[in-house]
DNA sequence: TAATAGCAAATCATAAGACCATTAGTCGTG
DNA sequence: CACGACTAATGGTCTTATGATTTGCTATTA
């Protein structure tokens, strides 16, 4: 019997299966499925710390140029993070939007896409969610949302008011809809999008005392449960910082501008 | 003249800039950084063959292991794709959303998420752009989806409807918006997601006749430009969908289940 | 002639061993 | 107690070799 393992004529079964490839892929795949899988099962959660590339090595029977092979996609991945020096390592990362922002702030710098493009799937997204945000939404929601919106007016005062403050502001409205999905989408799209495509520079420009008027008045709309009046108000703050990107040389083709 | 490169006494600037970190992170990281840019630029389009990897360790002066940890990352990153053998090597590859999706899902697979937070997300993402799409669909989008609502009614006679044909329906009228952006998230939504969640055993069941009904008349409404007949039909085949959902048991938790 | 087996070259995949750089902890000395 | 030197752990990189896979060519043979 010269093929296969198990004694028999190969005539009993499809030959599909026993002629199929001796070995699958890369090594390093395999690995990195591994350790996705533990990810995925809890069995390694966010902080824990992976063994060492030497551990790695003896425990899976593979050289170090294997096993860093996978480090490095899982990092890349976003799923670990390493650090060097004693104590160093291979740490499981708290799983993030980051990641899919990233991502898709790459696409835009590949793909022919405007930024008016992604301000435009914002406005849908962000209006649509409104209904549900002001329905859902709780004392705990609102409290947060008046706090960030007064945070605001300060530092627009001081000058000091960042793109980052604004985004706060609108992922917390997303989150105020308690939809860990639509949080994340809404993060995705103010993580790294805006922020590496107007830096600081325009983001007091961006946000005048109107803007933070039209947080305010928002906010008090949501309290109210009044999703026509939300609805309005958003599709104002939203046009009007549209039209402010239409106005900016910036917000020429994205995919010409974007280093990271 | 010790330090620096140019020459004059050190006192001219500070010193910030001259003493700093002599190297900075991994090589392969710069090596990443260099082919993303590269890419970015169109000094490599899709299709482009990177040198192999012998090739790349002395244009870059770098030991293999470094080489291949960078192409190991932007494989991971999507943005090559690696044969092996003869004329095998490094491609640069076509720009999808498909990453963008697969990010998405793998946080969807490690974040406290269920199938109906997302279907929700969908449907308040899929109901907002379909006045953009009535508004602006021209006679070859709606040509594209008639076929395509065609192609699925026979391929219910057969029983060999998929989801990959409900997905491309859905994301045909995203496309009729006209902007990248709208078609990329919807493709982000339906390509790996849904898809990974269930696979065809539910896919007939969920795309009944009246699915398809539904389909077809949603075409008509965008012919007709009926913005508020579109919002209807649509809503209803969601909401259908959604509840197709809630009743199957797959629906569980997304991160419980979902082996890619 | 045409199909097939065999061979060679290009290329990625993996291994093993060595050395350097960075970092945290420890221990000694003032 | 404070500070600096030493040590051990760990990732980062290099070098050299070998295996595996694919393509294309070539020679053999029916």
């Amino acid at each position: 019997m010269p093929m296969g393992p198990s004694s028999g004529a190969p005539g009993g079964r499809s030959t599909a299966d026993l002629f199929s490839p001796v070995s699958v892929g890369r090594i390093s795949e395999v690995i990195v499925d591994r350790m996705r899988q533990l990810i995925r099962e809890g069995k390694l959660v966010p902080g824990d710390r992976l063994p060492s590339e030497r551990s790695l090595c003896e425990r899976f029977c593979v050289s170090r140029v294997t096993v860093r092979e996978a480090l490095r996609v899982l990092e890349a991945s976003g799923l670990i993070e390493i650090r060097v020096g004693a104590r160093g390592g291979a740490f499981v990362t708290q799983p993030s939007s980051e990641r899919v922002g990233e991502g898709l702030a790459e696409l835009m710098t590949l793909t022919p896409m405007t930024a008016g493009d992604v301000t435009e799937a914002r406005m849908v997204f962000e209006l649509g969610i409104l209904p549900l945000a002001v329905e859902r939404a709780t004392d705990e929601d609102i409290a947060d949302l008046r706090i960030l919106v007064e945070q605001g007016m300060s530092a627009l005062e001081t000058g000091s008011y960042t793109m980052a403050m604004s985004a706060a502001f609108h992922v917390r409205v997303a989150s105020s809809t308690h939809n860990p999905a639509i949080e994340m989408l809404v993060q995705s799209f103010h993580g790294p999008m805006l922020m590496s495509l107007q830096q600081a520079q325009v983001a007091a420009p961006l946000m005048g005392p109107r803007g933070a008027r039209e947080h305010f008045d928002l906010v008090e709309a949501i309290e109210k449960r009044d999703a026509e009046r939300a609805r309005m108000i958003m599709t104002l703050h939203l046009q009007r910082t549209s039209d402010r990107l239409a106005e900016n040389p910036d917000s020429a083709p994205a995919h010409l501008k974007a280093g990271r």
